[in-house]
DNA sequence: GTCTATAACGGGATAGAC
DNA sequence: GTCTATCCCGTTATAGAC
């Protein structure tokens, strides 16, 4: 297929790009050196900067790859659910699914094994590179405004403010949920159990819509 | 006095503690280096080796001195509501506000003007440093099964399984509201404005309230 | 207890052969 | 496109003078 020889296999690329997804997520950004990604991904070390300049580079190609596609499912999500609803109230459930699940779809649908690629977007949230937070503020701008837009037409009867800070608490047990669940969590005798991608995305929504619908008076 | 001379303070230590707390917090362990924390106290980068013996027995000694007394408040204001309580039902709210209310007086308390202590607790949940996720636990584990004892007796309606993962929910907010309750956000307009510490805490208990009240079943 | 100087190492990046 | 070899820098940590 391809015109000159080379070592095994034309993807190098690829299983940089496969390496060093898992090895960001696991280890974070800064304590993963170059030398260890190339090692794992069975290439060398030039490799990095011939495909993608630089180490960060290869950090924000893995981003922009998984970010874009999340994204645009959450929006088109968000698009049927508009549609439907014409000029009346959003149902609320639904709008919090088109922003939770597609996150989950990213784990299942790419490693069924691994914990791999949610995990490194979760991990964006709290890297402190100014580079991730830019991209950030980038990749996660338009979705945002337009879920808190939505959020606000499914809570009419909710102050927007306060929509405002709640939408900060989804997206805080989001990240966590992706962070962290694969491993055994700091409180011993949990018993979390296994649970499958149904089941902790209705969790996660069943738990965010009473959030959310609460009056926002209430003290002890 | 003392004793002997020195160069014109007596508190190194604590001005390494100090510069260290907010250093880690705001860019991460990895990324902070020695030379950093140092130039910022004032002292010279060997005084790091001699007062805690590495980087790491200086990240612990930050951790325990903010953990410790973090957690003797949650417990201590968890035995009022439980002595109050006999063998009745918990007041949910209350349960929720001694855990939450003792990491937001640990923000006013100490540094009324900086983002510092309660950022780099939060950011220890992200920390991938082996020393970090074993104090979290060492630290947390006992907070945790009580806290999470508690709340099932605040909530016999709802299975224990469910109260387990709204507990991980709620840690989820917690750090997520320390770590980054300072700087704007990614969705630009939100206008969350700045709120006091008493407002702030009300708002996340409210929140968590209603979750974990929430009927364990809908679907939407 | 505080400093200077330096050791010992690992990191990202690049040049140039193939 | 892929490799080897190397540059150059910043890092933690330590030895030893004061």
């Amino acid at each position: 297929m391809v015109t000159a020889g080379r070592t095994a296999n034309g993807d190098t690329k690829e299983r940089l790009l496969a390496a060093a997804e898992r090895l960001f997520g696991e280890e974070g950004f800064a304590r993963t050196s170059l030398r260890a990604i190339t090692l794992a991904a069975g290439v060398n070390v030039a490799a990095v900067h011939y495909h993608f300049g630089s180490k960060e580079a290869l950090l924000a190609a893995l981003f922009t790859r998984r970010a874009a596609p999340l994204n645009a499912d959450r929006l088109a999500r968000l698009d049927v659910i508009e549609a439907a609803a014409g000029d009346g109230a959003l149902p609320l459930e639904a709008v919090l699914e088109a922003f939770v699940a597609p996150a989950f779809r990213l784990i299942a649908e790419l490693d069924p094994a691994g914990p791999s690629p949610a995990q490194l977007i979760a991990r964006f949230f709290s890297e402190p590179e100014e580079v991730v937070q830019r991209m950030l503020r980038e990749q996660f701008g338009e979705v945002g405004a337009r879920f808190l837009v939505a959020l606000r037409r499914a809570l009419p009867e909710v102050a927007a403010v306060e929509v405002g800070w709640r939408f900060e608490f989804m997206i805080a047990v989001l990240t966590h949920l992706l962070s962290r669940m694969h491993l055994l969590e700091i409180v011993p005798g949990r018993a979390l159990g296994p649970a499958d991608e149904a089941t902790t995305i209705r969790r996660a929504v069943t738990f965010l819509a009473a959030g959310f619908r609460a009056p926002a008076g209430g003290a002890a």
